[in-house]
DNA sequence: CTGAAAGCGCTTACAG
DNA sequence: CTGAAAGCGCTTACAG
């Protein structure tokens, strides 16, 4: 019973929608001053006479007429959409909703700004980033970008920055291809201060674990322990999470003297929950900080002591970084970062008098 | 400090990115043959020679020559662009993500249909809806558009159908205008169930608690629950929740003896509420059945009897019918109800004998 | 099988 | 102050 149509599906719409060159008949002037009443920039507003622009605004209002957004674009002009790329589905199906509050920062910073978020999903399944396939110039039916994503791809990074493509990443990201314009946590100064509370506490034998990948975010916080301990006079240690199980790494740390640690917020879950399961107190026997809340939520009833991850703030930053470069702001910061809420929990406490 | 540019922020690009002239000359062919190359629809494809085409293509590939997506659409092609419009900001800054799910189902498919959603955050601020503004016009930057929102405006979606624009509802919608496609939830049937449930437990003064309004997911279980008591020879009652307290709704179904109620999602958490606070057991002195899991995420941990809404699956219809239009599909069924998930909890229970 | 040409609906120099 | 014209990068009849 499936008719297969012959137009192919294409937009038919009973009756065609106005033009300007319609607006321009019914006025009697020509399209090109139509358009010219329409582009408010004040300068070629100003070019056309008060008496046609009326007869103008006139005819616009009988038509019914709005203009056609990609042939703005096509010639030239704004669609008013700006492209949101992530390296992972925007929207899991577990119940850790990571990107979800990035998502809610960038819409309504959008609708502040007036203009649509185009959701790059097609590109998505493949993951090989944007460079590798038509990627990076589907893009371009965009305004500008906003990208995302744990998994960012180098190549991608330099191609945008070369391109001068006005782009924003959520969260820091280096390439040697020069700039890259992101708004990010500010894990360093974070991280830091998360040490030097529990410096405050007593603590002096403080761990850092992280994973051992060479990821920005990993970086940055590394660099803020690293920068506490050495203010306060005392050796860095860190742990590589690895794929370690939790037990053996809390081994590892009881053994080498460890009082507190700072722990990346993927394991810190688990490596309390090893801790109490050899009869150890959270923070009796072991303070624990963790350096930001994870993308799963797990153990939302611990009153964790840490930083959170502003995530909202992220992505509206992220989006008000492409839109100044799209005004042409040039020397506006273009490498931002967000502090982040830090949390006085009660996974960490006064260093034990016995220790 | 700030330099204003006075290439008003266009795209830059160092080198210009190819075009399809560009190939052309070095493939030394005329663009409409790289043209024909690139449109793979079958007829066209086979029209150009098979050397030729090769040169073609080894051209595309030295250049990294990608097709324009703007340029595309103007001349008539596809963006491969869906876009979404929500009456209601989409990421909602409670709890309760309602609209959430619905968008998880449409990137799936998105996905798997290879087309980007355009989320049209731009025009909801005024919730003007679509008509009153240069809204409607503005959806056409995408192939179709999936609409969302449960106060959508009557005069959008006239518009839309008078157009033939290739849309969808999130939800049954009705207009005199003519047939709106969408992807709802069988609410009726769903309803009926729920009430045929509570037949079985021995319950005969069965009521009906819901709003006031005429929408249409109102309406839809209000049939289902008439057609259930109907079809067991029993008195439909059905009460407004209206702005009244839980505690006056309440008094007011017992007053009638009434033993059981189905209840819109968004009262019902209260109505259990006042009745526990009466002193009054859920489901001994009164059985509840939920018609849809609420909009806010409330009483989660009660174990509700009534039925899920298929948000998910919704979504994802939603997207495949816009696609099935596109692709020209007009016989297909472009009206589509989704199940729901009857869920058989604690809070209604066989008619007490006193009673 | 291939190409010259028109056209999609705009913007923007460039002339009057 | 206004308009004729070119051009954005494609698709699609229409001729050869």
């Amino acid at each position: 019973m499936t008719t297969t149509r012959h137009e192919s599906g294409r937009r038919s719409g009973s009756s065609r929608r106005p033009t300007q060159a319609d607006v321009a008949r019914l006025a009697g002037v020509s399209q090109t001053t139509v358009s010219l009443v329409l582009s408010g920039s004040g300068a070629a507003q100003r070019r056309v006479g008060e008496e046609v622009s009326e007869r103008v605004l006139r005819a616009i209002e009988l038509t019914g007429y709005v203009a056609n957004p990609v042939a703005q674009s096509l010639a030239g002009g704004r669609t008013s959409i700006i492209g949101v790329y992530t390296y992972e589905p925007v929207f899991p199906h577990d119940a850790g909703n990571f990107y979800y509050p990035f998502l809610e920062g960038m819409e309504d910073e959008a609708q502040r700004l007036g203009v649509d978020l185009l959701l790059f999903t097609s590109m998505a399944p493949s993951h090989r980033g944007l460079t590798g396939g038509s990627g990076i110039r589907r893009l371009r039916v965009a305004d500008g970008c906003v990208l995302l994503g744990r998994h960012s791809s180098p190549d991608d990074l330099a191609e945008l920055v070369r391109q001068e493509f006005p782009f924003a990443f959520v969260g820091r990201r280096e390439t040697p291809a020069g700039e890259v314009p992101f708004a990010g946590a500010a894990y360093q100064d974070a991280t830091a201060s998360v040490v030097e509370h529990l410096l405050e506490l007593g603590h002096r034998r403080i761990a850092l674990v992280n994973e051992y990948t060479g990821h920005e975010s990993v970086e940055d916080r590394a660099r803020g322990y690293r920068r506490a301990m050495a203010a306060a006079g005392l050796q860095p240690v860190t742990f590589d999470q690895g794929d370690r199980d939790a037990g053996d790494l809390l081994d590892a740390l009881r053994a080498s003297g460890m009082t507190a640690a700072a722990v990346s917020s993927d394991v810190v879950g688990r490596l309390r929950r090893a801790a109490l399961d050899r009869g150890l107190t959270v923070p009796g026997d072991l303070s624990l900080a963790r350096l930001g809340d994870p993308e799963i939520r797990e153990d939302a009833d611990v009153d964790w002591t840490g930083f959170l991850i502003p995530r909202m703030q992220m992505g509206a930053e992220a989006l008000r970084i492409v839109a100044r470069r799209l005004a042409g702001d040039e020397d506006t910061d273009a490498q931002v970062f967000i502090p982040c809420t830090l949390v006085d929990g009660s996974t960490a406490g006064p260093l034990a008098p016995s220790a």
